[in-house]
DNA sequence: GTATCGACT
């Protein structure tokens, strides 16, 4: 198919090449590309890419161990494999897994296969995410997120369901994927000396770096599909830029003008502030631009979005009408949006950087990766050929890294670490991972496991203690499941687990800056002077008594998918609780009991105010400031716990509840021996 | 007197 690149609408870019995501110089199975919607779902299934190379695929997949498979989004190896491995009698004794980062991506793949089966989803066919689980005994091909068969991993190391695990979209490198890798390759290595079924693992990746994951899984080889990608032309800026979102400003302006107005476009900027204000500012020079320019209908997105305005990026804007989408990072995977034919990429993203040594996260706007850029070029070619404008010249595209840190060498460690050891995992401290995370942030991790009692160390290795079994039941922060298993002994679990659950989930609370003054009157009647932990759960029993009303939701800034969430997984946790035999008590009005719980469960985060007025946080000595967001900010309480340090201009805490010096010296006597300012003078 | 990218059990 030639391709005749549209000219560039801004003259100040320079066009860069062609983008082809397959390097053509690599042997690939696969070359033409036939499309035809509306043929029935086998003679649609022949048609994909993937086909014409089935038999020589299967060949190989089935005399393999293990396999490397590379292969465009498009290319259908996601939905087929599984068939083809399926349909020929491989790995017919067990379960096929296929696993994905993400829910709704397991949840519609098995939609798609089943259809294609022509069978019932949930019998031959199946998905197992959190909360849902659609499979039955029949189910023989189970898409799955990762982090659910790390769960199921513990309580079946070996996977001794599966005969073949399909670890798709492995180019992400999530925390889960990570772990998962270095999960199967024990199992596969020690089913082998048991001389148990084999596990055949096929390792699914969109990117070229394929050494890392070929040398990991002891040098299996890399099969090369063919994808659909359609054709993509790079401009890059001529000159650096200074301001990425005055140039983004002109660049979608540029393009307005100029493209027909049915070509829609795509931002990718850094977070919720600099999207809104971007919105509002183009929504204003829209108003003013002469009428041959056409309207236009300007979209933000991102993920504390309520759903409601989520959904609006997808509707098609009117006839005649251009849509304008500016988005976080959340477009490059999670949220695919169709008739993008031009992408701008400010080259920026907002992501956390952890800091091993104060065992800190921190959130910071830095430059994306090769691969990231790709990514995001990748979202203009979807049903057509687009162009991506980077909004940085291709000398700085050059220099950027080619890949994106995993996000394990970045991330606190410490529920990966509780959870590799309740796996029976024999030298934590040295698992074998793709990609080491920093030493620091291993050692960090396990000294707070040890701190919160979960494990111990004998000669130099790490023992999961009775409660640490218990805590890894949970799928929360070590922190958080230790607090709930405190709580029995206030007689609050119904309290610390509604509590739990708010904090375990995003975005509770939606904060849009343009109202601030409306969002402060409405929280004003949550609000207790005992801390933001008690504001949440005064909120939690509003939303209650009004079942989850929207309109109460819409009222009071309150996200309702996050409050249903927060449902789900409360009642997620009460079931653990009940299959550990902890005995639920509600402590009603008695707040100090639940305080109490929580400084008990929290007090490695404590903090002391000093005489000067001042807060210093007591394991590290580090001076820290309650965060202006809190219910706390204008107080000034002695003691508080904290749930996190967020490291910004300073060191602010968040979350906190006012807590008695005694409770800590009764939660923790060795530990607080003598930092208590109490107990010193 | 501050800002929260994105997923998952």
């Amino acid at each position: 198919m030639p391709h005749d690149p549209d000219p560039p609408p801004a003259k100040k870019f320079k066009p860069g090449s062609v983008f082809f995501r397959l390097d053509k110089n690599k042997p690939v199975m696969l070359l033409t590309r036939k499309e035809n919607a509306t043929s029935p779902l086998d003679i649609q299934r022949k048609q994909l890419p993937i086909y014409q190379a089935k038999l020589q695929l299967l060949n190989q997949l089935r005399t393999l161990h293990s396999a490397i498979l590379i292969g465009e989004t498009g290319s259908g190896k996601t939905t087929q494999i599984p068939q083809y491995l399926y349909e020929a009698g491989i790995g017919r004794q067990g379960i096929i897994a296929i696993t994905q980062p993400r829910r709704v991506a397991a949840i519609s793949l098995a939609g798609r296969v089943a259809e294609e089966k022509r069978t019932q989803l949930g019998k031959l066919v199946g998905y197992t995410v959190r909360f849902e689980d659609v499979t039955s005994s029949e189910t023989k091909l189970k898409f799955m997120t990762d982090g659910m068969l790390l769960r199921e991993a513990m309580g079946d190391p070996l996977l001794l369901r599966y005969t073949v695990v399909v670890l798709d979209e492995a180019h992400e490198r999530t925390v889960n994927t990570d772990v998962l890798f270095g999960v199967v390759k024990t199992a596969q290595r020690r089913r082998r000396e048991f001389s148990k079924v084999p596990l055949k693992v096929i390792v699914m990746s969109a990117t070229m770096d394929v050494d890392l994951f070929s040398e990991y899984f002891n040098k299996s080889p890399v099969l090369y599909l063919e994808g659909r990608q359609h054709p993509i032309q790079i401009y890059y800026t001529k000159q650096p830029q200074s301001d990425y979102l005055h140039a983004a400003l002109v660049s979608i302006f540029q393009i307005h003008q100029e493209a027909p107005p049915s070509h829609d476009i795509l931002v990718f900027m850094t977070g919720q502030e600099e999207i809104e204000a971007l919105a509002r500012t183009c929504r204003d020079i829209a108003k003013h631009l002469p009428d041959s320019c056409g309207p236009m209908v300007v979209f933000p997105l991102y993920a504390s979005l309520p759903p409601v305005q989520q959904l609006r990026v997808f509707q098609p804007a009117p006839k005649g009408c251009r849509k304008v989408i500016l988005s976080t990072n959340i477009a490059e995977t999670s949220v695919t949006i169709s008739r993008i034919k031009y992408v701008i990429d400010t080259g920026m993203v907002k992501a956390k950087r952890f800091n091993p040594g104060s065992g800190l996260e921190v959130l910071a706007v830095q430059r994306v990766s090769k691969a990231q850029a790709w990514q995001r070029a990748g979202r203009a070619g979807r049903e057509d050929s687009g162009s991506c404008y980077r909004l940085y010249t291709e000398e700085e595209f050059d220099n950027l890294v080619p890949m994106t840190v995993p996000e394990i060498q970045r991330c606190n460690l410490a529920g990966v670490m509780l959870q590799l050891t309740a796996l029976g995992i024999p030298d934590v401290m040295n698992f074998d991972f793709m990609s080491k995370p920093p030493p620091e942030a291993v050692h960090s991790a396990v000294e707070h496991l040890e701190l919160l009692g979960a494990v111990e160390m004998k000669e130099d290795q790490v023992h999961l203690t009775a409660l640490g079994k218990k805590m890894a039941r949970f799928p929360l922060e070590p922190k958080y499941a230790k607090t709930i298993l405190l709580s029995t002994n206030y007689f609050c679990s119904e309290e610390i687990l509604s509590i739990v659950s708010l904090l375990s989930v995003d975005n509770v609370l939606y904060n849009p800056p343009a109202r601030r003054e409306e969002v402060l009157a409405a929280r004003k009647k949550f609000i207790s002077s005992e801390g933001d932990h008690m504001t949440l759960l005064n909120i939690y029993r509003a939303f209650k008594k009004v079942s989850g009303n929207k309109e109460w939701c819409r009222e009071n800034f309150v996200n309702s998918r996050s409050m249903g969430l927060v449902k789900e997984v409360q009642a997620q946790l009460k079931d653990i609780c009940l299959k550990l035999n902890l005995k639920l008590e509600s402590c009603g009005g008695d707040t100090a009991s639940i305080r109490r719980c929580l400084a008990h469960g929290m007090f490695i985060n404590t903090a002391e105010l000093q005489l000067d007025g001042t807060y210093l946080a007591l394991d590290t000595h580090q001076p820290v400031a309650i965060h202006p967001s809190s219910v706390l900010f204008q107080a000034k309480p002695a003691y508080v716990v904290f749930n996190e340090l967020l490291h910004t201009s300073r060191y602010y805490m968040r979350d906190l509840c006012l807590v008695d010096a005694d409770w800590l010296l009764d939660a923790a006597p060795e530990y607080f021996g003598c930092k208590l300012r109490t107990t010193k003078s």
